[in-house]
DNA sequence: TCTATTTGACCTTG
DNA sequence: CAAGGTCAAATAGA
């Protein structure tokens, strides 16, 4: 695949192609986790394989791309987004998801309702899908509110507790975990959990928080300058897909009610709720580690996507 | 006054 | 039982 566009005329139609290459490459990402099917019993070729023909044409159309314009730029932009690359599956079972509904496996926040002496009854939420990235911002479009704060052992910085504001008006079930890395404090795990199903992304272009600083965010531990985060270009994100360990068949992922919260997905002003783990402003993403593969796996990509830095994307410079 | 954050308590899980 | 996840009262800020 080769994609050429001339330098200055077509910058924007460039950026857009990036754009919608990137955000399509989610979808079919997030396609995946509902198309755990085995082939059909027709022979045909399984929704699996084709998403994942779909995801390795949008990594080699991107790479394509990137490589293309390295060279090319020379200038960087420090308020330009920079796009995730790849999102990896480092999979478990992608069973989980197909509980998110499940009263079983509900937040405990319902069940708690009317007994204040059951504080911190809840049932841990296992049974959502995860995945973890790797970043320099924790900004990703969405409203997070924090609720919680732990020292973690052996670590040297506390973990952050995020739920999405829209928890209660919508009910929406993400919620991510922030960790700075104690080997380089200048990025952050990153875990998410659940997909968002809340519509109004667009409404919440920043983290809600009244802190200046992630510093506040992540503790009186913190020591990194605010300076530090108050730039959004050039982080890098490292994007890795986990599934819980658990025994419910894959192909549960059909479950009618994660259509319908890819229905919300697609409604959400174009702009997936869930993996948007892979935001504007990524800049790489990899992870082959993985303990479990799914039967596919992004393995498939191409192997620079399996690598730690060689891969690194920034939108502004195909903008 | 309202909303978000902080923080210690409480609970689940392994 | 220790570690980690969540709640909710207290607190802070707009």
């Amino acid at each position: 695949m080769s994609i050429l566009f001339p330098r200055s005329s077509s910058a924007a139609k460039r950026k857009r192609v990036i754009r919608e290459l990137v955000q399509g490459r989610d979808y079919a990402t997030q396609l995946k986790f509902l198309l755990q099917k085995p082939i059909g019993p027709d022979g045909s070729v399984s929704a699996k394989e084709l998403v994942a023909n779909v995801l390795r044409s949008f990594a080699e159309t991107l790479s394509v791309l990137t490589s293309s314009s390295e060279d090319s730029t020379s200038g960087h932009d420090h308020d330009d987004e920079v796009i995730a690359q790849n999102l990896v599956i480092s999979g478990e079972d992608a069973s989980q998801v197909a509980s998110i509904n499940d009263p079983s496996s509900e937040d405990s926040t319902e069940s708690r309702k009317g007994s204040k002496d059951r504080r911190g009854s809840y049932k841990r939420r296992k049974t959502e899908q995860t995945w973890t990235i790797v970043a320099q911002t924790t900004d990703d479009n969405h409203a997070w509110r924090k609720y919680g704060q732990k020292e973690i052992l052996n670590s040297q910085f506390p973990r952050s507790y995020f739920r999405c504001t829209r928890k209660f008006e919508q009910g929406c079930r993400a919620t991510k975990q922030v960790q700075r890395i104690q080997e380089n404090p200048d990025r952050y795990n990153i875990t998410y959990i659940g997909f968002h199903t809340c519509k109004d992304t667009l409404k919440a272009p920043q983290v809600v928080t009244h802190s200046k600083t992630w510093d506040s965010f992540l503790g009186p531990e913190s020591n990194v300058p605010n300076e530090h985060y108050s730039t959004i270009g050039s982080q890098s994100q490292i994007v890795i897909q986990e599934y819980p360990n658990d025994e419910t068949d894959p192909s549960d992922l059909t479950d009618a009610n994660l259509w319908s919260d890819l229905k919300d997905f697609e409604l959400s002003n174009d702009k997936p709720a869930g993996l948007k783990i892979a935001p504007e402003n990524a800049d790489s993403v990899y992870s082959c580690t993985g303990s479990r593969s799914l039967d596919m796996d992004f393995g498939i990509f191409s192997p620079h996507f399996c690598s730690t830095e060689d891969f690194h994307f920034d939108e502004s410079q195909l903008l």
